[in-house]
DNA sequence: AGCACGCCGACT
DNA sequence: GTCGGCGTGCTC
């Protein structure tokens, strides 16, 4: 009998790959290993041993494996469980999720080398030019990579002239394979076995009384093994004998000390505990017992809590229970980088039992707390991470939080796997029999229906904590304002007397603007002329810190012109404002208030958030400008004031999704008010102060827009009835890019009909000189997803299948945010 | 996605 | 005549 592998591979290729093993090897491997394969002529990979059969494949011979790289499963059943589900809800290869849950590091790379053959004659060769170049490079090293190869030679086809040398037997080639985790390991020493007796030790130090240092340094072991038996750093005992480490190898070359290496993890929780009790107050209580009583019987429940009325502690109490019975839990937060505040908070609670996980950590990092989640080690109890951590090998998830549930970053937009890390949620929840709690001040339309739908369960919550007052809500007119003369740049009266009143009562304000930069757009005011990006299908936006005109899509920059591209008129003027031009006009106007600016600009770099964040915490900061970063998760004390520069850009932004964004934008902003005793106070700056969203937001009536939005979305079919996949097509030809899109959305009304919209350009149509166009297909609640997407794979294969449209990508997205 | 193979234009 | 360009097709 012959056995066989169903291996999944990191690639965009929507099957799976079958090899041949031998009936040991069969009986060693279990699905979820990982083993080194060939594939095509020349590359090595690292699959997944998905299944093991003794199927053998009818139309080809499979190859037998490589390697076997694991002595025991490194991916559990449940996630195979969940790559399956995410590759066929969201379409995409198995491979494309395998690439995203599994740290990089897991997967080998395997890289082309050269050598010289050894023992060969050189002699006799007859070389040219280029392999004479080759072999004396391997003359001084042993092994070339084909990159050093390329570079070596300085062309790109360097295979036909290694080819021709390994021909003539001179040079073999083979696949290098390399684990890319390398432990940290940290240095310790200790006495020699030799100077282990009291005479020897003597002995030694009377060798060194001429040495002083070195003497000092073995004292100082001496003085630490003195107080512990706990192995010494070698970190450690430089710092107390104030040696340097090369005192320290000298002893350890001499023989004195034996060096030796301890593993260590990367991340390392060394805080201190305060494990003060949590007090839930009345009404937290009341929705904690009512979760509670929900998980009896339902598995997904969602809270509805007004901002600051306590919902993490509810969650820190659910995650507490859950961990004493000696689960896992997850907690999911939108976006890592902006919430060390919380992470603070439940390290200092949880202690070493929590992670963090997201993807800007290093590959090292995120495979030791990848294998301390896999081994159940007791400090990954509780992983807090983004949405790539519901990836983890989890063994027995007993709780999932999802914080911030409405939240678009829980779904990824590039590259595939296009998922939603919430919905997806749900589904891992039923894999291990593990409830789900997601919060939100302003749940999505569609958690909100599901909730009360039957789908999920609801909680609501709303009463702020301490009894903190909701901030007062004030709409300014500024069409009026400026009717009457009463604005100053983009402020108006109100907000500027607003703002000193705040000042001069110490307390920090913030301004909301959500575009960034100076002006979007400069325009010449004699032709109209405006500069374009030459990239792109936008006009360049004006930064005025780098005198810059900057391209927001591709990061293409010139100098600020003085004069008009077009006609050469030196009258310029700017329309639209970003955050930048909020500070230049502020500053001027508040000559001696400190102001910071928050956006992706002056966020860069790894600590660019924190450092802006702690700036406005110890209060060197007065009044922080920003865009929508300042929305999550931030817990400032001392806000007295939010001001919201223009409603209207947010609720004008050409989306179905518009004005329940804006709404919960809004409202996310004005929650950064008042969190303590004080009433805070929010000013929304708007053209239409009688928008019915502009109007519940300032009633905080969530209520009110659900079951309006709500009727405008049964009303146009879009989700929460109607389910949506979106096709962007995209490549370097535009009218490769319209025909192919023509013919797929004929493709596409043919079964669907009415259902299929577009093709359109995208507002954007152009990006990086390539060119966009959207088809988007509704589908009605009965309609099968299933068929559906079984039609949509037939149609999408004979559009592969016409070789014009060969450069022409498909991006298909289930469920687009 | 890579990468090999194959078919065409610009040069020693 | 070859070198190197890019378009097509395949990977168990």
């Amino acid at each position: 009998m012959s056995f066989y592998l169903d291996i999944i591979l990191p690639l965009p290729l929507d099957r799976r790959f079958t090899y041949s093993v031998s009936q040991e090897e069969a009986e060693f491997l279990k699905p979820g290993m990982r083993v080194a394969v060939p594939f095509g002529k020349t590359r090595i990979y690292t699959g997944i041993v998905a299944a093991i059969h003794n199927n053998a494949p009818q139309l080809y011979e499979a190859k037998p494996i490589e390697q076997i790289l694991d002595e025991a499963a490194v991916v559990t059943s449940h996630q195979l469980e969940l790559w399956a589900w995410i590759s066929g809800y969201y379409m995409c290869a198995e491979g494309e999720v395998l690439k995203a849950a599994l740290p990089g590091g897991y997967l080998l790379e395997s890289e082309t080398l050269i050598q010289l053959t050894p023992h060969f004659d050189l002699g006799e060769l007859e070389l040219n030019d280029q392999e004479y170049i080759i072999v004396e490079a391997l003359q001084t090293q042993s092994s070339l990579r084909i990159q050093e190869v390329m570079q070596l030679l300085d062309k790109k086809t360097v295979l036909p002239v290694i080819n021709s040398l390994v021909s003539r037997k001179a040079l073999v080639v083979n696949q290098e394979i390399f684990e890319q985790y390398k432990p940290k390991l940290t240095r310790y020493v200790r006495l020699a076995e030799k100077f282990s007796s009291e005479a020897e030790m003597h002995k030694l130090l009377d060798d060194l009384s001429n040495a002083p240092k070195q003497r000092d340094a073995v004292l100082s072991w001496f003085s630490f093994r003195a107080q512990s038996k706990k192995p010494v750093k070698l970190k450690d005992l430089s710092a107390a004998s104030k040696t340097s480490t090369a005192v320290i190898k000298t002893l350890i070359d001499k023989g004195v000390f034996d060096e030796y290496h301890i593993q260590t993890d990367r991340v390392q929780f060394d805080g201190e505990i305060s494990n003060t009790n949590i007090q839930l107050n009345e009404w937290q209580q009341e929705a904690l017992d009512s979760i509670e009583n929900i998980f009896t019987e339902d598995e997904v429940c969602l809270l509805h809590g007004i901002t600051s009325s306590g919902k993490t502690e509810i969650y820190m109490k659910l995650i507490e229970q859950v961990i004493a019975r000696g689960k896992q839990a997850l907690y999911l937060l939108p976006e890592i980088a902006l919430t060390s505040q919380l992470v603070a908070r439940l390290q200092a609670y949880f202690g070493d039992q929590v992670q963090v996980y997201h993807s800007k950590y290093s590959v090292n990092e995120r495979m030791e707390v990848y294998s301390n989640v896999l081994n159940d080690k007791d400090k990954a109890r509780i992983i807090l991470g983004a949405r790539s951590s519901l990836f983890l090998p989890f063994q027995d998830l007993g709780l999932i939080v999802v914080d911030e549930e409405h939240e678009t970053t829980f779904k990824q937009f590039d590259p595939a796997p296009r998922y939603n890390a919430r919905d997806a949620a749900v589904v891992l929840a039923k894999m291990h029999k593990a409830h789900l709690i997601m919060g939100s001040a302003t749940p999505s339309l569609e958690s909100y229906f599901n909730a009360t739908h039957n789908k999920y369960r609801l909680v609501t919550l709303n009463r702020r904590f301490g009894n903190v007052l909701l901030p007062e809500i004030e709409i300014v007119d500024i069409k009026e304002k400026y009717r009457k003369k009463q604005m100053t740049g983009h402020f108006s009266d109100r907000l500027l007397e607003e703002i000193k009143i705040s000042l001069a009562e110490g307390e920090q304000v913030i301004l909301f603007q959500n575009r960034r930069g100076y002006s979007p757009i400069l325009e010449c005011t004699t032709c109209g002329h405006s500069p374009q990006c030459p990239n792109c299908d936008v006009s360049l936006t004006f930064h005025q810190h780098s005198n810059q005109l900057r391209c927001h899509y591709c990061g293409y920059h010139m100098a600020m012109q003085q004069q008009c591209m077009a006609c050469d008129s030196i009258e310029l003027t700017t329309k639209g404002f970003g955050t930048e031009q909020i500070e230049t006009e502020l500053k001027a106007l508040l000559p001696d208030a400190k102001i910071g600016r928050m956006d992706f600009d002056t966020t860069r770099g790894k600590y660019g958030h924190q450092k802006i964040i702690s700036a406005f915490e110890q209060e060197t900061i007065d009044i922080l400008v920003g865009t929508q970063m300042l929305s999550k998760g931030l817990d400032f004390r001392k806000v007295k004031l939010v001001g919201i520069m223009n409603a209207d850009t947010l609720l004008n932004f050409p989306d179905f999704r518009a004005h329940e964004r804006s709404f919960q934008l809004m409202l996310q902003v004005a929650g950064r008010a008042g969190r303590t005793q004080s009433r805070g106070k929010v000013l929304i700056q708007t053209y239409n102060p009688h928008h019915q969203i502009v109007k519940q937001v300032s009633t905080n009536d969530y209520e009110g827009m659900y079951r309006e939005q709500l009727e405008d979305r049964y009303q146009y079919q879009y989700p929460p009835y109607y389910k949506l996949i979106k096709f962007t097509l995209k490549s370097r030809d535009y009218s490769k890019t319209n025909d192919a899109a023509d013919w797929l959305a004929k493709g596409l009304s043919i079964s669907f009909r009415e259902n299929v919209l577009g093709p359109e350009f995208p507002p954007v149509a152009r990006i990086r000189n390539e060119y966009y166009k959207n088809i988007l297909l509704k589908i009605p609640p009965h309609q099968s997803l299933g068929k559906t997407k079984t039609y949509i794979e037939k149609l999408l294969a004979s559009f592969k299948a016409i070789g014009a449209w060969r450069s022409v990508r498909v991006i298909i997205n289930v469920d687009p945010y």
